[in-house]
DNA sequence: ATTGACCTTGACGTTAACGTAAACGTTACA
DNA sequence: TGTAACGTTTACGTTAACGTCAAGGTCAAT
């Protein structure tokens, strides 16, 4: 039946705190199975668990990475959904795009920075 | 003696509002000289703007953006200084890098989904 | 002289993403 | 039997980055 997680053993593996993951749980981020009270997860759990870690890391929110992961999901059946997730994902894209190229000016700024503040350095 | 921008102008210019202005300058990331009350920019005020803009949009905290101004300023002028700010460039150029390797690949991914979502699709 | 457009300084409200503490139940073990 | 180690729910606290009044001051135009 797969592995199983506690709430402390993936907190631990990814450096988060119980609270964290009862959070987005209740965000509906996240819907672990019970053992009694206490909460259960699976793969899929640690799978979708990852996602958002990935989006937070990204600079997304919760409810962004909560509406990418929705589409990721094989929830999802007819025609308009899935023309619906296409350009969702291209509209993502784009954005990711754009944020790509501000992160490629900055680092070009960084270097210019540096190189200037060697030669102020030298000139001393 | 250089333009010269009203807070409201200075706000319809980039889409803020007055307020957010008045809130950068608590934090000490302006600092507009005074007509009376009012506050008057230069254009030295609006570059500085320009740079906090821009490291919102790359997901950097207010703080984090005021690091990076002040290294750019023109008031270090010491070895030491300028040693710690080539130092603090490097680190944030390593991080920038890193976030800019996640953005790439999930836009990869984000390409494969597309694909298999039209794959989906094609099968109907 | 009053209306409108602009400015000011408080100061309290708001949202996101958790932190933190209280009060409690359960299993394992010395 | 008690004391860790783990889990639970409930609920109030916190930080960042502003929003949103309130109460007032200035200055030009009607």
């Amino acid at each position: 039946m797969g592995p199983q997680y506690s709430i402390r053993e993936l907190a631990q593996e990814f450096d988060i705190t119980p609270r964290t993951l009862r959070f987005y749980e209740e965000k509906g981020l996240l819907q672990p199975i019970r053992a009694g009270q206490n909460r259960v997860y699976s793969a899929a759990d640690r799978a979708r668990l990852i996602l958002i870690l990935r989006g937070k890391t990204l600079g997304l929110s919760l409810d962004q990475s909560a509406d990418l992961i929705s589409m990721y999901d094989p929830g999802s059946n007819n025609k308009r959904q899935l023309e619906a997730l296409i350009e969702k994902i291209q509209n993502r894209r784009g954005q990711l795009q754009l944020q790509k190229q501000e992160l490629e000016r900055m680092i070009i700024d960084l270097d210019e920075w540096a190189l200037r503040s060697r030669a102020a350095m030298q000139s001393k």
